[in-house]
DNA sequence: GGATAATCAAAGCC
DNA sequence: CGGCTTTGATTATC
């Protein structure tokens, strides 16, 4: 699939070749910075603390690097301990004592409330099929020896057409009957004193011995067993199907009736359930089915409308048998004329097992996405395929309404397509790359924030890219992809991109910081955080027990996440899924389990918290995203009612303390800001008011003009860009102009994030016929998060955003007065706010990274800025952009924008985040000097410090 | 008893 | 909201 992404990729970048080389801008700015820390600066970027003194950042290093650098139970544990005890101190109330007694009688009674083990499971005969009592019996152990009766068992011959007719019985007259058993003789015996056989057959259809229905199992105690015979011959057989708890085997119809309509097995009260829904004609098989599949565990066909589906697992020795039995149709000697199509396409199997399936299945599936991948260039190309609709996505039931007339399609294809276990094993897919190897160097915290951090950011911009593709695919009409995350995933993983893969790691995540904000659950599988996709808890075994080590708070239970450092979290399990209605208690097992655990243990747990974020930059949208907010432990657990009227179990986390503060928790508690200098700096110029705020010293703002748009001189007076011609809002690529100079693509996301870095983006402007709206205009409306300027520690005034900015959103221009080279070098003393234009100096991370793995995100060599040397000077004009500090490790990029004119030389400077970024971290970019080459009216080489504290910041700018 | 395969659950996502 | 995804744990089997 990878690869094919590639070509993909390719095709829609023609003029692929190798990557240009970025030209570093000559510098002609200098750039005085106030004094301050070093290289070694505490970390500014994702600790978002109040004030960030100094001190106080060094302080929460150290605690936190206490706690992280050894990811080791026993550490973790101690410190765990040490809360725990220092709590206990602190409170010593009477209600923490009477919590623990108050638990113990909740764990006893949870125990009475979980019979186990039953000592006398009652079982009700006359109870049909809607028994739902909860005494379960205990697990039984399988060791029945078995004689089969004709036609059955391991032995049982494949029936032939005769037979079946034979055993069909002759009775159409007999109706279901309520009191299933009462109709019935029941006997048993002992077979090998192991296990019972208890045949049951239907005395007034009179059919015989062989012929009747037989059902075996090995043990009569602990299974009810219910016959339903629905005026029909029966005969079939079922050994063997009853696995874990679940004590009612309910056998419902086994028909060997031809036209008659239904056939199913149930396993009511457990997970197992298969149906077998026969409409007309074809239930010979079922019965050679179920016959052939005694010695499996489960099989069933189901026939639904016009075409047939099998869903079925089985044994090793009776596939065969059991393919045979379900898929008839090729080898099948009594129906070679009338074909029940399995859907297959170029021999990829296409019938679906059930939900969970195995990963023979699952590679099959990867296969056929890529198979499907090139069946959708093959036929865009060729356009001749024998099936109009190849593409996989709607299900089989609305893509083959009329399989049964198609008779024999791809039959002999579909029979070797069905031995899915042969073919398993030579599906190419890309290998996996183990990343373990790797981890070995990060050793120090600084490289494994890096990794963190690129791999996150690469997950954006891969996401982004992929995103693109999809959305192009929509447009022309066919199927996208709707979990370009899991794609994303996919992609990083068989990059061997996944990081912290290695041992399940208690306590902190190397790397991984407080305050880090994610986009999708995959991301935190794919930094080690929290392994699992969808469940809340993830756990391991330590010991020989289980404990939580992380958790995922995201509203979906009744959590209680108000307070800022108590998490009231809710156990897993027991809601309503879709199959059966009614919520069920939760057990006590897995991840509940784990967090009970975890109490005594004392083992830091890994919190995330979902937030829903109101975007609001044009295309107004809620995201949703999870902040790791650290580490926590266990303090209580009990069990409640839950809103679906279960019971749940409710778990008390508290914060471990020193950690640093969470961003939305900052801006909860402090309901009035303080340290608001200025309200606004914008004067009502932004549409969002900017706001500066100081908690460091008295110093306000410096004066400066606030402009909205750029500032030409005099004899500047650029062509107006001739705009496309697009009436409903440019979505047709190859007809809009303004797409064609971006190569032939808008290079946004239909959310209005920029897809990747380029030397150069048209926008469509004031002379486009196309709407506001219009994807292609993204940065050309000014600031749309509200920002505000504040008082750093070391680096005079920045900004920062008050809420959670996504990947690849627009941040701001930076505007001013536009001069030549000449003229701002003559400005000395005044050169703090000068940008140098035409470098487009982009994320060094994102495009060393990105030849290497998607060799189509190369960026063509004639899209290059022409540097004819045209600076921007903040300094007198200007707007927010200008406080937007320097980091060698930056959160965003400059990108260059035409949109209201044609002049290369001179492209507006819009800044696009390069990564999640959450509230309140403050916005950076890179300056992009050249060391060494930064020199002073009289030619001496100037060296800039730099102090923008990131981990792998080089301790200059010049 | 260890390896492997099948089955299942899960606080997601469109 | 139904349907489509995935992964890891557990269970079953050789």
């Amino acid at each position: 699939m990878i690869s094919q992404i590639v070509e993909n990729g390719c095709s829609l970048l023609p003029n692929c070749s190798p990557v240009p080389k970025y030209k570093r801008r000559k510098i002609s700015a200098v750039r005085d910075f106030p004094y301050g820390c070093g290289p070694n600066a505490p970390k500014i970027n994702v600790r978002p603390t109040k004030g960030s003194c100094a001190g106080h950042g060094d302080h929460v290093q150290r605690s936190i690097d206490e706690v992280k650098i050894e990811p080791k139970l026993d550490i973790h544990t101690a410190a765990a301990h040490e809360f725990l005890q220092l709590k206990d101190e602190l409170a010593k109330s009477p209600n923490e004592v009477s919590i623990n007694s108050f638990l113990d009688k909740t764990i006893l009674s949870c125990v009475h409330s979980f019979p186990v083990q039953p000592e006398k499971p009652t079982y009700n005969f006359n109870n049909s099929v809607n028994n739902s009592g909860r005494n379960y019996p205990p697990r039984r152990k399988i060791s029945a020896i078995r004689d089969f009766p004709p036609f059955c068992g391991r032995d049982a011959p494949r029936l032939m057409k005769d037979e079946c007719i034979k055993v069909r019985a002759s009775s159409q007259h007999g109706s279901a009957s309520q009191n299933v058993v009462e109709n019935m003789d029941v006997k048993s015996r002992e077979l090998d004193g192991v296990g019972k056989e208890i045949v049951l057959y239907d005395a007034k259809n009179e059919v015989s011995d062989h012929d009747a229905k037989m059902l075996a199992f090995d043990d009569v105690v602990g299974k009810e067993i219910i016959v339903r015979s629905e005026g029909c011959g029966l005969r079939g057989q079922l050994l063997e199907s009853c696995e874990n708890s679940a004590n009612r085997l309910v056998v419902h119809a086994l028909t060997a009736e031809p036209n008659y309509n239904e056939i199913a097995v149930h396993k009511e009260g457990e997970h197992l359930r298969s149906e077998h829904v026969l409409v007309n004609a074809v239930d010979r098989e079922i019965v050679h089915a179920l016959t052939a599949a005694s010695r499996s565990k489960e099989s069933g066909v189901e026939l639904e409308n016009n075409y047939s589906r099998s869903e079925s697992s089985y044994e090793n020795g009776v596939n065969d048998a059991v393919v045979y039995g379900l898929m008839a149709a090729p080898k099948c000697p009594w129906r070679q004329s009338k074909a029940v199509i399995f859907t297959s396409v170029r021999g990829i199997h296409k019938s679906r097992l059930k939900l969970g399936s195995s990963s023979v299945m699952k590679k099959s599936k990867v296969r056929k996405l890529l198979e499907e991948r090139r069946a959708l260039k093959a036929a865009s190309k060729t356009k001749k395929s024998r099936q109009p609709n190849y593409i996989e996505a709607t299900p089989l039931r609305s893509r083959y309404p009329n399989a049964m007339e198609m008779d024999s399609w791809e039959v002999e294809e579909d029979r070797n397509s069905f031995y899915v276990n042969h073919r398993s094993h030579d599906i190419d897919l890309p290998p996996v790359v183990p990343s373990n190897a790797k981890l070995q160097k990060d050793s120090n915290d600084c490289v494994s924030y890096n990794k963190v951090r690129e791999t996150l950011r690469l997950f954006q911009a891969v996401f982004r890219k992929l995103m693109h593709e999809e959305e192009a695919i929509l447009r022309r009409g066919e199927t996208a992809s709707k979990r370009v995350d899991l794609l994303t995933a996919k992609f990083l993983k068989d990059q061997g991109k996944y990081i912290n893969t290695g041992k399940q790691i208690v306590g902190s995540v190397p790397g991984v910081d407080v305050g880090f904000e994610f986009q999708f659950r995959v991301e935190l599988a794919i930094v080690g955080l929290h392994r699992l996709y969808q469940a809340g808890i993830d756990y391991m075994k330590k010991d020989g027990s289980l404990i939580a080590t992380s958790v995922v708070a995201s509203g979906g239970y009744a959590d209680d996440m108000d307070s800022a450092d108590v998490l009231i979290y809710s156990g897993s399990g027991g809601n309503p899924t879709k199959g059966d209605k009614k919520a069920e208690d939760q057990k006590l097992e897995r991840g509940n389990l784990a967090l009970k655990n975890s109490v005594t243990v004392k083992n830091p747990v890994r919190v995330i918290r979902g937030h829903d974020h109101k975007i609001s930059d044009g295309r107004t949208r809620t995201v949703k995203t999870y902040t790791y907010d650290g580490l926590y432990v266990v303090t209580a657990y009990w069990q409640k009612p839950g809103p679906n009227g279960n019971l749940v179990y409710m778990f008390r986390l508290e914060r471990i303390p020193g950690q640093p503060e969470l961003a939305w928790n900052v801006i909860k508690k402090s309901k009035v800001r303080h340290g608001v200098c200025t309200q606004d700096i914008s004067e009502g110029k932004e549409l969002i008011p900017i706001c500066a705020v100081n908690t460091i010293d008295d110093q306000k703002p410096p004066f400066f003009k606030y402009i909205t748009s750029m500032l030409y001189p005099d004899w500047c007076r650029p062509l107006p860009l001739r705009g496309c011609n697009c009436v409903g809002g440019c979505t047709d690529s190859a007809s809009c102009s303004c797409a064609l100079r971006n190569g032939g693509e808008i290079p946004f996301n239909n959310n209005g994030s920029i897809v990747e870095v380029k030397p150069l983006v048209y926008e469509c402007g004031p002379s486009c016929k196309c709407p506001p709206t219009c994807p292609n205009r993204v940065s050309q409306f000014g600031v749309r998060f509200q920002l505000e300027i504040f008082k750093t520690e070391a680096r005079g005034w920045g900004v920062r955003s008050l809420n959670y900015i996504p990947s690849g959103s627009f941040i701001c221009e930076y505007l001013g007065e536009l001069l030549e080279d000449r003229q701002a070098e003559q400005r000395i003393g005044n050169d703090e706010y000068l940008f140098d234009i035409g470098s487009s100096f982009s994320d060094r991370n994102l495009l060393d990274e990105f030849p290497n793995i998607m060799p189509h995100l190369q960026i063509g060599p004639s899209e290059v800025v022409d540097d004819v040397g045209f600076t921007i000077d903040a300094e007198r004009y200007g707007n927010v952009g200008r406080f937007i500090n320097h980091s060698c490790s930056p959160n965003l990029y400059a990108q260059n924008v035409l949109y209201d004119h044609e002049d290369r030389r001179i492209p507006h400077i819009m800044l696009f985040a390069a990564e999640n970024i959450p509230a309140l971290q403050e916005l950076t970019y890179h300056y992009n000097y050249n060391i060494g080459e930064v020199r002073d009216v009289n030619g001496n080489v100037k060296v800039k410090h730099c102090f923008c504290g990131s981990a792998e910041c080089i301790g200059r700018l010049y």
